[in-house]
This record gives C-alpha cells, structure tokens and sequence, in this order.
DNA sequence: TGGTTGAAACTACCATGGCAGATGGCAGGG
DNA sequence: CCCTGCCATCTGCCATGGTAGTTTCAACCA
C-alpha cells in the first residue's frame, strides 16, 4: 500500500522473512492473507507476486464497495439502536467541525469514522469484515476527493440524507442514498 | 458444511492433521482461509471454533451475495462479448431442459452454470473471488428453493430477464434485475 | 548470431520440534 | 456444597530443515 513494492514485483517469502528478522512460516501466512484479499498473487512454487491495481481494478472494488456500504446502511437502518443514532449524529457533526477547520486529514478521519459507525450499528459480522478486506484499497482512491470546498459541501448533505433515513428507520432509502453517495464519491476519485 | 461440526466445537489443528494424516501446518493454514472467510473463528492460544450459522446470518450473507451478484451482472452488460452472450443462451437453454426433466439436482447445477457464465462475462477478478467465498453457504440454502413448479417458472422468467438485459447492454436494468431475483430467492429460501 | 539444453539457484511447500499461554479438572479450604 | 488456587494437558504459534518443482543463465551447438 506505501507503494514501495511495483506491481508485478515478485515477493519471496525466505527474503521477507530474512529482512524482518523473523521465520519464514509467518510471512507466508501473512501473503496468503493478503493473496485472500487480493493485493498479492501467489503461482505455485514460483512466487509472489504484487498485484496489479490499474484503475479500471480500482474501479471495481469501488462498486463492490458501495454496494456493500449499501447493505451495512440498509441494515443498520433496521436495527440502530437510539445509542447508535446518538454516536452517527456525534460523528456527523464531528466532520461538519472538521470541514470548518479546514483540516484536510481531520475530515477523511472523521469520515472514516462516521461510516464505522454506520457498520457498526449494522452489527453484521460479514459485512464489516468484507469491507474491512477492502478498506486497504480505499487509501489509493481517498486522496483527491473532497478536496473542493463544492464537493465537500455535497458529501455533508449526502451524509445527513443517510443518516437521516438510517435513525428514520426507512431501509430502502438508506440503502439508496448510501450508494448514490459512495458511487458519486467513486465517480469523484476516478473519474 | 457437510455439517459434521457442531457449531460452536472446536477444531484441534494437530487434532485434525493426525486425522488427515499430514502435517499441521497446511492444516492451519486451510484453517486460516475458513477463518478469512467466516466458517471458523479462531481465539488466539485456545483453539479455532467452528462458526454459528443461524438464520439471521444466513441471511445477511444472502443479502451480500445478492448485491455482488447485481454488480457481476452490471459488469456483464457493460463488458460482454458475443461469446458470452451466446454461452448465457445455452445456459439459459440448458436450465429449461433440465427444468422440463423435473431433475432437481441437474436444474441447481445448471443454475449455477448460468451464474458462472455471467461472472465470466463480468472478467472482475475482485467479484469473481468475493462471490466464490460465500459460494459455500449457498449450499446450506439452496435446498428448498426451486421447490415448486411456480417457482421454477417464476425464477426462469427472471433469469431470462437478466439475460435479456445484460445481452442489450443495459447495465442498471441487469443490475436490477439480478438484484430483485436474488432477494426473491432469497425470500424464498429463508421465509 | 540465434536457439537449445542442462545444471545451479531459487521458489513455494511441508514435516518436525519446541515454546508461551489458555484450559480444565482436582485437591484443599471455606 | 461451593469456591479457590494449582498443575498437567492441550492449544495456537513460530523456528528450523528438507523436498519437489520452477526459473534463470550460461555454455554449447547449428
């Protein structure tokens, strides 16, 4: 993810292993975690190698993602509890605070933080694990977005919409307004 | 799945190698993948459990899958190509076939090569995989659906819909399409 | 000079052994 | 009868060593 490593780059596990100091058994436990999510390809008894994360790949995950922050909208609005509400409303002004600021790192923080909470008053294991798989590769696209003053605008009103129909109770539409708002921002990041 | 585990029971990796006669290593390294994809939970220094698979799971698990399979199929109108189109026909093809034989097992199988034909159509890595590990639970419920007569007939207009919509290109009306079919089965399969 | 081949070097993969920590049962005290 | 502390046992975890298969590259031939 720092980008030190070229796509295509072949990763030995003995090398790794030699560099950190540590066995070998390790490392590779730790490629093929990273193989099940996809950022390395292991062909037998030849390598590992760093995946490839073109733009159109890029893309994809962004789609797959949306949906699935869909799904954690859809069910968080079926089950938030007034607990979760109060801590989505909390996170919700936080980023409004950070928007004032000016603080750029302080807003994608913030944010990161509001859709925690949506996952988490979602309570669904599988959902905050696959998007958990997939959080590594939303540092590569985060960077340009809401780096206008108009789109920050945008995605705050965005937010309160999804929010809004979560503590509402109304499912369909929190599941709508999520992907609109994450396909919007995918739209925004990779145009 | 064979569902020879109690859920809840524990797995012994050395336990489990000595059974399969091998060492415990590749044995905990399958039983790592199983973790990654949410049949096991491991407690760190106490052993590795096998996961609860209630019905609220289940369907959770369903609703994710449907939604990915509504992004396959919207890739599949944005990217297939006459071949594709064509092997989706005999699919389509090959399922009533198989539905006009009353042969339950032979529709499932030809359902699911429907479905592999869209996710080859749809040539993403990322959605490939994603749906691949939630492959296994579909087997805890396909039992019960395409029970019926109606319900066969039902789901075949369905599925002739999203072929019909991925063929012409129109990637919301597959996506839609896809996704209704899928929460319908899924209605079905876990009432 | 272009193509072939063969062997050395490197790769993922697995078996074995040993370690710190968690578990469970059992004796002893309340 | 219930609770508590202890110890044998079992657990996941890692280090080490060795093997079959792949890659690489240079020597050799046409």
């Amino acid at each position: 993810m720092a980008g030190s490593l070229a796509p295509g780059q072949r990763i030995s596990e003995r090398g790794l292993a030699a560099a950190l100091d540590i066995s070998a058994q390790p490392v590779r436990e730790a490629l093929r975690r990273l193989e099940v999510e996809g950022m390395v390809e292991t062909r037998p008894r030849s390598g590992t190698y760093v995946a490839d994360l073109g733009r159109d790949r890029l893309f994809e995950i962004g789609l797959i993602r949306a949906t699935l922050e869909a799904v954690a909208a859809r069910l968080a609005a079926e089950r938030a509890t007034p607990a979760d509400h109060a801590a989505m409303r909390s996170r919700l002004d936080a980023i409004a605070g950070a928007m004032r600021s000016e603080d750029a790192a302080a807003v994608t923080l913030a944010n990161e933080a509001l859709h925690d909470a949506i996952h988490a008053a979602a309570a669904s294991r599988d959902v905050t694990r696959l998007l958990e798989g997939l959080r590594a590769y939303d540092h590569l696209t985060r960077e340009r977005i809401l780096s206008t003053a108009e789109e920050r605008a945008t995605a705050q009103a965005e937010h309160q919409a999804i929010v809004q129909a979560i503590i509402a109770g109304d499912a369909r539409a929190a599941e709508a307004a999520m992907k609109a708002h994450a396909l919007r921002s995918l739209s925004v990041a990779l145009p």
